[in-house]
RNA sequence: GCCGGGGUGGUGUAAUUGGCAGCCACGCAGGUCUUAGAAGCCUGUGCCGCAAGGCGUGCGGGUUCGAGUCCCGCCCCCGGCACCA
């Protein structure tokens, strides 16, 4: 140990120790409990960014926490390689992607190091190797088989932008979630993945991970699958045999439907219209459709307008004639791509029935308390159209629909659902709002889809033994809107696996997406050759206890990673639904943006961004690591402030010299705790104050709340810096010591007559402070843990591995407190008190109390409150 | 519009169950050391007031001996979704 604190040093040498000890790598090892920490796998960039050194400082420190716990962690890390950005940059620098990446995972790897983030690193794993996408393609192959993957042409959304298709959720508010642009809509034949087949699951099982996550997540995944319970009914057509389904969640209100409409893409207007004059039009208002929306901003909404067909309907209920309408409002991929238009009691169709001047049926009444429902007598006429502003949507009462009429609406949907079913014209319905996950990209740099196309056997896939189907090492990426692959003859060019004749390979690859849905199942077991991961090793390991990522991903990859587990489980790779337990979404750490007094995330193109290298370099990792815990709870947003690292060096000084000064002398405290009688009471309450900083550090890191666990180490470190000075004799510091080390703080030597109760004392708080610190500066903790007297570091595999301190119950309670006293509500005095201090106690001595007394003089007592431990509150008048 | 989260000093924040509002840090001010500065150390720092004291957790009400915390109404900010039948 040096005299001053050089962080440069301390933490090249512990990296050191660290990578010769394989001081974090574990295996499977079922007679030790578990624990997988994981953080969201980075995308090679080329450079950590300070949301990144916020992501992994949060996980690591989790890990060590658990590590000295006594948990068996598994802490590891990869790479999500593929992906667009590799291929502007082979564009723009003419260098091939894998290059590129595979140069920018080295450098980042180099960052993780420096930081001394504790990743086994034998598990490392990259999307982009052979060896990982070869088990992306094999899944491909298996849902294939189950049916969970399909080809049909759909429209898609694509990105111009990035010249490839987009998933729903990719695309989700109209924008494209990498690149912003606007997404437009393009009718392509494409690869599904079926996750409509898992919605009710992923809806109902969120209960199982309720408790351990963020309340924002899952609303938005509920939102985003989006149940809606209602009912689907039959319409009958005149002179044809097919029928009308649609779907409504007011089959109350079916009395007032005035028309059927359907999205101008339904599949049934081709038989419907065969023939009919109103064919022409109606294909020529759907082509209309389509061009305005693949030009429409996101967010606008469309003038609702609609072609009548010439069909007719029938009301199953009524029985009445309804016209079927063909409308731009109506959308195809949601419900039945049909509704029955209710103007009365739906905005939409209202203003539907508006533009057409269409007949406005009045079914429900709104209830008012003057009016029962038994009593109520409608007088309402059978066109509103001129009365009605606007719709009424609200539940009420039945009116105008024949024997259902004085119903309630909730007793009606119910009931008419029920009436549906029983006459065979419909039932009660559940729809989802999620849509199957498209996963073909017209891109290069991703998972080739292991699919043939033979002109004599049609779609082919290959075979399990020919996997992986390998990238091409090098394409041109010319931004055709083609896959770069179809330029690649020696790619796409193969023999059918079933009949040898030539062939030809799907050029798409695979949404990267798909990738980071199951990688924490392959870092159980790497290099496994045979199969994705062995079954028993991720039985061990997972489902993950603890995920950290950026709120980004809440829909995307954490819906994506959901399903999979799922899809795995139904394989019989995994025995459970939900693949994480516990999720911390960090937030984002943001910078003043010159010239203004506003905080916007990081970023280049603001000139706000920080470099974790040069904070690194100029306070050493463990004061940035130490910052960015303290500085917000990890949901909050973290604004950056260099004072605010200079504070965390400060600190770490602080408790660095301390220990230097304590060091030799602390050798010969006793083993064993010295009874209270043998200490003064400084010590005792120094004791006091350890016991209770590691009650608190352990409850904090168990919440997840690290910025309090630092403070509680902060007050530790003033107590015992107090406790210091009073023990030290008075003594300056020879003049030598000072021009020698000029800008070091110099301190006095301790008492070297210290008692063996202030030496036990001392010792007891700097190992317990030196412990609790390791999480966020592993370091430090590292070199004063050994300047403590310890050997092999604090996680050594020899005898001497630390363990995280115990809190003695006895201790961690105060020795005497400071009771509050109030008259009426406000303080005015305070007693001193035990914890153990009885009610009548605290009672007399704060009516004796002479402060209370004067506010009292000339007024009555009426009632004294006494809380145990807290306060005591006199009621006077 | 619907759903979710939030509003506490100059700043980031803290406050198990309703029980001393503001821990810890940043910043600021004063002091000490120094030829001077930097660093370090010490003291102070919610607002008003010389003080006694009063006021104070977005606003207005309520429950309670007691409300940042619970209830009702409102305002504002952030995030998500949005023609979803």
């Amino acid at each position: 140990m040096d005299e001053k604190y050089f962080p440069e040093k301390v933490e090249e040498k512990w990296q050191k120790h660290w990578e010769a000890t394989g001081a974090f790598e574990v295996e499977a090892d079922t007679s030790r409990p578990k624990f997988y920490c994981l953080e969201m796998l980075p995308y090679p960039s080329g450079f950590l960014h300070m949301g990144h050194v916020r992501n992994y400082t949060i996980g690591d420190a989790l890990a060590w926490y658990k590590r000295l716990q006594g948990f068996n962690v598994l802490h590891p890390i990869g790479w999500d390689s593929f992906g667009q950005p590799a291929e502007q940059a082979a564009i723009k620098r003419n260098i091939q992607p894998r290059e590129w990446t595979e140069e920018n995972i080295a450098h980042m790897r180099g960052q993780f190091k420096r930081l001394g983030i504790s990743f086994d690193w034998r598990r490392e794993t990259a999307a982009h190797t052979p060896q990982y996408y070869k088990w992306d393609q094999w899944f491909f192959l298996r849902m294939l088989e189950r049916g969970l993957v399909y080809r049909r042409t759909a429209p898609v959304n694509w990105c111009p932008k990035e010249e490839t298709v987009l998933s729903n959720e990719q695309s989700s508010g109209g924008v494209c979630w990498r690149c912003g642009a606007v997404v437009e809509k393009k009718n392509l034949e494409q690869w599904f993945v079926r996750t409509t087949q898992y919605a009710e699951q992923l809806l109902g099982d969120m209960r199982e991970i309720e408790a351990g996550w963020p309340e924002r997540v899952l609303t938005m995944q509920r939102n985003w699958i989006g149940a809606s319970t209602g009912a689907y009914i039959d319409f009958p057509v005149k002179d044809h045999e097919e029928k009308i389904r649609v779907f409504t969640t007011r089959i109350d209100t079916i009395y007032g439907a005035n028309a059927l409409v359907l999205a101008p893409e339904h599949p049934v207007l081709e038989k419907l219209l065969e023939g009919s004059t109103q064919q022409k039009e109606v294909i020529q208002f759907a082509e209309r459709v389509r061009a305005a929306r693949s030009q429409a901003k996101p967010g606008e909404d469309e003038v609702k307008e609609g072609v009548n067909t010439g069909l007719i309907a029938v009301n199953p209920f009524s029985d009445e004639s309804l016209p079927v309408w063909v409308a731009n409002y109506v959308l195809i991929d949601y419900g039945a791509g049909a509704v029955m238009s209710v103007p009365a009691h739906d905005q939409r169709d209202f203003e539907f029935a508006q533009k057409h001047t269409l007949p406005i049926k009045q079914v429900i009444a709104p209830i008012t308390h003057e009016k029962e429902p038994s009593n109520f007598a409608p007088q309402l006429g059978v066109d509103q159209s001129v009365e009605m502003q606007q719709a009424m949507t609200d539940y009420g009462v039945l009116v105008n629909s024949s024997e259902w009429s004085g119903k309630l609406s909730q007793d009606a949907i119910a009931a008419m659902a029920e009436y549906a079913e029983k006459h065979g014209f419909g039932g009660g319905a559940v729809t989802y709002r999620l849509r199957d996950w498209g996963i073909s990209r017209q891109r290069f740099w991703g998972a080739p889809i292991p699919i043939v196309y033979c002109d004599k056997c049609g779609i082919v896939p290959v075979p399990e033994k020919d996997l992986p189907v390998v990238l091409p090492e090098r394409a041109e990426f010319s931004g055709t809107g083609q896959s770069p692959l179809a330029g690649v003859p020696e790619f796409v060019n193969t023999t059918c696996p079933k009949c040898n004749e030539p062939a030809r390979r799907d050029t798409d690859t695979m949404d990267t997406f798909v990738d980071s849905s199951w990688y924490f199942f392959r870092y159980c077991d790497p290099q496994n050759g045979d199969a994705p991961f062995d079954p028993e090793k991720a039985a061990y390991w997972t489902p993950v206890d603890q995920y950290i990522g950026g709120i980004e991903h809440a829909v995307m990859h954490l819906l994506y990673t959901r399903f999979w587990c799922k899809m795995m489980r139904d394989m019989g790779l995994v025995k459970f639904n939900e693949p994480v337990k516990n999720l911390l979404t960090q937030g984002m750490v943001t910078n003043i943006v010159e010239g203004t007094n506003e905080w916007k995330a990081m970023s280049k193109s603001l000139g706000n961004g920080v470099d974790p290298d040069e904070m690194v370099a100029a306070y050493g990792a463990d004061a940035v690591r130490l910052f960015v815990m303290f500085a917000a709870p990890p949901e909050n947003e973290l604004r950056w402030l260099e004072t605010g690292i200079e504070g965390a060096v400060r600190f770490l000084r602080r408790v660095y010299n301390l220990v230097w000064r304590w060091r030799e002398q602390i050798q010969t405290a006793p083993q064993s705790a010295p009874s209270d009688e043998d200490l003064t009471i400084a010590e005792r309450a120094l004791r006091r104050a350890t016991h209770r900083t590691i009650a608190r550090v352990t409850d904090d890191f168990e919440r997840l709340h690290f910025n309090t666990s630092i403070a509680a180490l902060m007050e530790l470190l003033n107590t015992l810096s107090d406790f210091t000075a009073q023990t030290t004799s008075a003594t300056e510091p020879s003049g030598n010591e000072k021009s020698e080390l000029p800008d070091v703080m110099v301190f006095r030597a301790p008492d070297e007559n210290a008692s063996a109760g202030t030496l036990f004392a001392v010792r007891e708080a700097l190992e317990a402070m030196v412990l609790m610190l390791a999480p966020m500066a592993p370091h430090a903790a590292e070199e004063l843990w050994e300047a403590l007297g310890h050997q092999g570091g604090i996680l050594s595999k020899q005898g001497d591995r630390a363990k995280w301190p115990q809190a003695d119950k006895e201790l961690s309670r105060k020795e005497e407190l400071e009771i509050p006293v109030q008259i009426n509500g406000k303080l005015r005095g305070r007693i001193r008190a035990t914890p153990d201090a009885s009610e009548e106690f605290l009672r007399s001595a704060a009516l004796s109390d002479e402060k209370v007394r004067v506010w009292m003089e000339g007024r009555d007592v009426i009632k004294v409150i006494v809380v145990p431990q807290r306060l005591v509150n006199i009621v006077v008048k």
